[in-house]
DNA sequence: ACGCTTATTGTAAGAAGTTGCAATAAGACA
DNA sequence: TGTCTTATTGCAACTTCTTACAATAAGCGT
């Protein structure tokens, strides 16, 4: 598991144990291509670790984002899917299809300053996901006279 | 139940029925200034139509979103919360204190119109909910030397 | 390497949210 | 008003997520 010696020394310096478990959640998210949801990240995580637990997974899981290490991210419903962290950027997806883009943070940098003049917060780093029609289905639902 | 001539012919013109439970559901996000859970707005709902369940609640909140009675609000962890739609606006939520705040649209439509030219997408009226930590918790927390 | 401390895990029970299907009642028409 | 159609509800079983507490094992000091 060579995601240890990555994620190691910065769990152990700020006094967490490094434990199997932990490193099996953090290797299916680290080779993950797509956010996976709790019940996917145990399930691939038990291939690695089997006998994990589904509740020390969404353990994991919360703690991995507290810690910085992954990005949870709320989809349509609510329902949570997880990724790990990396280089900022936010998600548009489509309500119809369900495609997904990535959107570069620089794009809305500058309402996140806008926003912490105005308001006086210091707003965290969080991943954003905005919902909406990709140009596809756009011309699609047109067609159809969908609203 | 004031709030059935409100509605009703916004939904019955688009061929969705007019129950009480609905007007139920309606009239407590009417009423209510704080946005509310799905277990909440059932507690209340069921002071003026006992029997109401919970089940129903949910498929309610869910079909007020869809036709655009109500906003769902993802909260922290995942956690939904309702509120009667209105003139648009979005949050900003201490992560720390929990104090909530609201923001103009008018703050952010630069950043949907910037995302919506960049990618094509034409992006749903979505409430946007970010965290930060508001200006006392600053205070406090540097205080205390937290992070 | 061995034992100690306590963060972390597993277990089990519970809360929250979802789904399929039969029963109910809203709205339409006579 | 009474009857018909079917959208909507309630019920019950189910999945997903959370919590309390005792058992385990990570990391430290010897």
């Amino acid at each position: 598991m060579t995601c240890g010696s990555e994620f190691a020394p910065h769990l152990r310096s700020r006094g967490f144990r490094v434990t199997t478990q932990r490193l099996a959640v953090l290797h299916v998210l680290r080779h993950s291509t797509k956010r996976l949801s709790p019940g996917q990240v145990w399930q691939q995580a038990c291939l690695s670790l089997p006998g994990l637990t589904e509740t020390t997974v969404y353990r994991t899981l919360d703690f991995l984002v507290e810690n910085g290490l992954a990005w949870r991210i709320p989809l349509d419903k609510g329902h949570l899917v997880y990724e790990i962290a990396g280089p900022r950027h936010h998600h548009l997806i489509c309500r119809n299809c369900g495609d997904e883009m990535q959107v570069d943070h620089s794009l809305v940098s500058r309402m996140y300053a806008k926003l912490e003049a105005a308001s006086g917060y210091q707003l965290s780093g969080d991943h954003m996901t905005l919902f909406g029609l990709c140009p596809e289905c756009q011309k699609s639902k047109r067609l159809k006279g969908v609203t």
